[in-house]
DNA sequence: TTCGGTTTTGCAAACGTGTGTAATTTGTCA
DNA sequence: TGACAAATTACACACGTTTGCAAAACCGAA
């Protein structure tokens, strides 16, 4: 069943040249060192037995694969899956592929399959850079460094983690100013759905935003932590809310849509008793009832500023340690 | 800076062993032709230099790679990313890494980097196995068979393709049972949105469940083609539903959330003048109001489904050439 | 024709691992 | 102690490609 393929080997033979002959014809940057003439012969030979290099043996030779690995949270699954696709389009347009992995925060109890295990894998099998989208205290630089251990360039994403080049939305930037927003609006009973416990989390810097916000106009911050960033969250801690809060940041717009419906199951409405913000500006945060106002998240944006990081490293450049994207709030009606 | 791996060669010479001996010792299935001795000692100094085996050059030896490729599609953004994580964690479970790659319907202007180019690139980086999730009739079985030509064993996922294995969710019926039970309801003028041109499409069996409990009640089957399903869609179809139809099945959650939309833009009610079906079960469908009635779709059960089917199949053990999921529906309040 | 230089080609090694086969060691029994 | 089988190890090659270096071919000029 299984075919032989056709290797290189198998074109100098029948062309009656050697094999090294064959790959500078075939490689395009070498192609000087060989004559027009047989440059052509072998282009429409191999055309003809359907060549097709054996791309993991060339990565074995060179060192260079053209593989990524990309390294994503289980943040919010819809959420992420989207941010994923932006990375894959993102990384075929600059001609690499994507292994990707989710560091496991979903299944502890295997931790040989965490994220350094993932790492490791990635490594070993040869990728030219990684790109690390860690959560939380998960992403302990020392730890990534004694696994990548120079060996693979590493970007970091929205994880500003010491050392490492990598790309940030400002996220603090966005909340800081939907903080003002709601306080311009005369809200004063402001709070936080997201982990941003202690200054550090998943969701630490749109925590500091707000705190900042809040601490500079003299009003008493007060969050509630979420866990997972899934609708079920947002509807679940609705039922905490209550009347202590007039207005709700959530850190991701699906936390937002289950707070709806919490609230409207308790008779409370949105924006008239409470304004309630998201984040992700997701697909369908313009359509659901009232439309959200939310923070704007540039996925492809996101993507691209990381490839051209990972590009430039990766050939040798030196390049700014941190490359931060701003995000700016999309007001809808919901507050 | 790029530090030099180190190799079995390594721990061979340190040791004053041969390395095919290193090699034996730690393959796991080759270790009964190694003496405990030698087994335990190999161990040690593999630990203390923390060796890492090249997988790629283990890959290009062996001519197993440990790596599937998974061509998704690009459907709509958020869901196909629910069930990219869900490929991704069956993937993890099974020890198997994945390589991504989407499709590409978003460009067709550079054709060189359509599916058949993945498809090839996936298959000379030495994948051991093809998840590919085609979409209408981009996916010729021909095409597919002349890339891959029996060298790396496909499951094709929610298509079925002749003479390719495959693990399909059994969209037919739950459409058929979806229309049914609006029928049950009183309803006679069902719209279908979604893209199921003449048979084939995306949507084709979703929508040749709905023909035919249509067809069986003798109600006129009359549908809308969707495009991407994106919120937007839906919110865009909505202006021309109009008094058309009284009950709406839609082929996405994310549509049916935007028709909800533009339904209420227009006072029409849901469901009250109009009844909505959706289809996914995402993760915000059970929170929107009205809560949506929708068809459930397991992303983990078929993908270990698949993953399970590939096993067998690299394994060289004849399977079932379709695995058949089924899904019921989730009936909630938006009918 | 011969020389020097340039272009083109071939040889061989390298990348890290697996594995068939032969060589060595070990163990057992007479 | 010697012989023979079994267990263990070493040698060498394979996998497909790239690449440094030397050899060959070519070309123009003296």
């Amino acid at each position: 069943m299984k075919k032989k393929r056709v290797t290189i080997k198998d074109l100098a033979k029948t062309l009656g040249i050697s094999h090294s002959t064959v790959s500078r014809a075939l490689s395009r940057n070498k192609s000087h060192m060989v004559s027009e003439e047989t440059r052509r012969r072998v282009e429409q030979v191999a055309e003809e037995f359907s060549y097709r290099p054996n791309l993991l043996a060339k990565g074995f030779s060179t060192g260079r694969t053209g593989t990524l690995g990309l390294l994503a949270s289980e943040c919010h699954e819809e959420q992420s899956g989207a941010q994923i696709e932006s990375f894959l389009k993102a990384a075929d347009e600059w001609n690499y592929r994507l292994l990707v992995g989710i560091s496991a925060e979903w299944d502890s109890s295997s931790p040989e399959f965490g994220q350094a295990a993932q790492m490791e894998q990635f490594v070993s099998r040869g990728i030219d850079g990684l790109l690390l989208q860690t959560i939380g205290d998960e992403g302990e630089p020392e730890r990534i460094r004694s696994v990548v251990d120079g060996r693979v360039p590493v970007v970091t994403l929205n994880y500003p983690a010491p050392g490492f080049p990598g790309v940030i939305l400002d996220f603090a930037t966005g909340f800081y100013r939907a903080t003002e927003h709601l306080i311009a609006l005369g809200h004063e009973r402001i709070g936080f759905l997201g982990d941003a416990w202690d200054g550090s989390g998943r969701d630490a810097a749109r925590g500091r935003g707000y705190f900042d916000a809040m601490n500079e106009h003299g009003l008493h911050p007060e969050g509630l932590p979420v866990g997972r960033h899934q609708t079920e969250s947002g509807y679940r801690l609705s039922r905490e809310i209550k009347d202590r809060f007039s207005a709700l940041l959530c850190c991701s717009d699906y936390t937002a849509i289950g707070v709806y419906r919490g609230l409207a199951e308790l008779g409370i409405r949105v924006p008239e008793d409470v304004a309630v913000v998201g984040s992700g500006d997701s697909d369908v945060s313009a359509f659901v009832t009232p439309a959200l106002t939310t923070q704007s998240t540039p996925t492809r944006g996101i993507a691209n500023a990381a490839m051209e990081l990972m590009k430039k490293i990766i050939e040798g450049q030196e390049v700014a340690c941190q490359v931060v994207l701003s995000s700016n709030l999309i007001v809808r009606e919901s507050c």
